[in-house]
DNA sequence: ATATTTGACGAAAGCGCTTTCGAGAATGTG
DNA sequence: CACATTCTCGAAAGCGCTTTCGTCAAATAT
């Protein structure tokens, strides 16, 4: 490995200079500097980022995590948009990305203490979680970081308008006609279980619709099988909905399965509405109608707030991505 | 931030003998290596691990890069999956994952230069193309590394047993009575298409069926598009196969839509067989038989080669990881 | 008793870089 | 011409840790 030894022995010149040269200092001449940039260019030298940390207390590094109870990581659909969007943006103004976990060489530590122990910049939390110590923990630090998809006041937070999004899909299935909606909510330890939860109530109120109790049922942590046996209750009313409002694509499709095994079909029996548009949504058969969350625009959003924080100085802001209504063929007018 | 000085001040030992006691050195006698501890355990001290790579030329970091086209990174299904086994395997063992792009600060570098400058102990490559000067100058380099999905002689690589996956495929179709066979190819510049396409047709071989080159079709680089469009071709033909062998399940899912909307029916008129096994495949209507891929054990498995490499030395390793059919509705006997 | 080993610790150098401080040369001012 | 400025550059300290080498006292051997 070369280091700035070998450039200074080579050149003649002493690593001070060489420094300076690299990190543009204007008190070194434009003549050294050229022969300083030429020598490093031939020897192939990239200065060694872990000392350059060590002096300047700045890593150049991100780190990420995420919480959620499912297992699946980086798997999850919207967790891996995200954070695409987020490093495409950090990448682009020289930030690494880098996972943290609660074990380092064996001995658990918090996330936090990770962060610390690594010498990161910032953190970008994604948690599905409510009350999670970890991230308050993390919320509570002087590290810089960002939320997304939770709230706090004490923080900077993403994460989509998931209220304006439950009145979209209230409105469409309303002005298809449909009175008799049903609701199938996220789990409620989660964020956004409860918003859309909220937001399901709230757009009823305001189409004049009253919110039955049994119309409203726990699709559990998102997934399809969640979704699934959500809707096998909601088929077994004698009164049934005649429009379903899933808080996810995941419990959407579940509920789907349900209602064709059912013999029952999308959307001539029941209307089907999610929330999300992930990938599978289009492709699916009946395609279904969804509220687009801009997972893109909520990594970048999220690189941007953390870096300004990093930059700059701090000030929590909240950050409401826009959601989008996509219709498709899960929905149809009574 | 604490260091190891605070302990040493607190304690009234030398830093020399905290570090030892800290990395349980033998020559450090019980009381001290206690009193030691505690003072670390009170002031909450965790070494600064920048610091220490410095001084050991260890990091306890990989990099992971993934070389792909579609731009899509961490979205695609494949290499999530890979990237969350292999990520769950080396935290187990105190490593940390970290991304690696190609500028730094706004300089462009390469894959290799950036893990260099990092420190990394190692590198995980995911790629899907066949030769990418950056991927073969990681394979050259002395940096510790591991292939996925690309096959090389000089270097750890891991992938499917692709050619096993194809026999398998063809002899589902070939025990439900289809002679008439096409494939839907994955482009020529992937590994796994070129292998795939070599899989299909040795495994036609192998039942005895000769292979109508127009049943073999491009469908790009493995998206739905690619696969819809494909199916369009076969379509036209006045002689059409009656069953799709798609090299990758999006591929797979194209070509169903396109049977669809030429008003024709899966697996009725059509048998369709994918690769991958991606989540949606279970999902769709009709759900999809499939080759189904490990990329759980793909990644644990490249993680597992690559500690050794970094642990041990060197010996180049090709892991050729088990797939399995997975039969579900899309392939019906004729 | 003296000589030798062992056990427990500290001083100091070094990892590769940045940055403060200051010195000497070149330039400008009166 | 003497002086004050401005340009260029180098010596050295420091970031927080590991590790080599050595020291000194206690334990053991002779």
């Amino acid at each position: 490995m070369t280091t700035i030894y070998d450039i200074a022995k080579k050149t003649g010149f002493s690593i001070t200079t060489v420094s300076r040269a690299l990190n543009n200092y204007s008190d070194v001449s434009e003549k050294t500097k050229k022969l300083i940039l030429d020598a490093v260019e031939e020897m192939h030298y990239y200065p060694n980022s872990v000392a350059r940390t060590l002096s300047t207390k700045k890593s150049w590094a991100l780190g990420i995590i995420f919480v959620e109870d499912l297992g699946i990581g980086m798997k999850h659909p919207f967790f891996n948009s995200v954070i695409e969007g987020f490093k495409k943006s950090v990448e682009k103004k020289g930030y690494d990305l880098i996972f943290l976990n609660r074990n380092v060489g064996g001995v658990k530590m918090s996330y936090l203490d990770h962060a610390v122990h690594r010498g990161v910049d910032g953190i970008a939390v994604v948690s599905s979680n409510y009350d999670d110590s970890e991230v308050e923990k993390i919320i509570a630090s002087t590290l810089p970081n960002v939320i997304i998809d939770l709230h706090s006041t004490k923080s900077n937070v993403v994460y989509s308008d998931n209220l304006h999004g439950c009145e979209l899909a209230i409105e469409h299935l309303y002005s298809l006609g449909h009175r008799k909606i049903a609701h199938i909510a996220g789990h409620p330890k989660t964020f956004v279980g409860l918003e859309r939860l909220k937001g399901f109530k709230s757009a009823m109120k305001n189409h004049g619709l009253d919110i039955h109790k049994p119309f409203i049922v726990d699709g559990g942590l998102f997934s399809a099988e969640g979704g699934y046996n959500a809707m096998l209750k909601l088929l077994q009313m004698k009164d049934r909905p005649t429009a379903v409002f899933a808080a996810g694509d995941n419990m959407a499709f579940g509920a789907m399965k349900a209602i064709r095994e059912a013999g029952l079909k999308v959307p001539e029996d029941f209307s089907v509405i999610g929330f999300d548009d992930i990938e599978l949504a289009g492709e699916y058969t009946p395609s279904l109608t969804t509220i687009k969350q801009d997972m893109d625009r909520i990594g970048e959003k999220a690189a941007e707030v953390l870096l300004q924080e990093i930059d700059h100085k701090f000030e929590p802001s909240t950050c409401i991505i826009p959601v989008e209504l996509i219709k498709r063929e899960s929905t149809k007018s009574i």
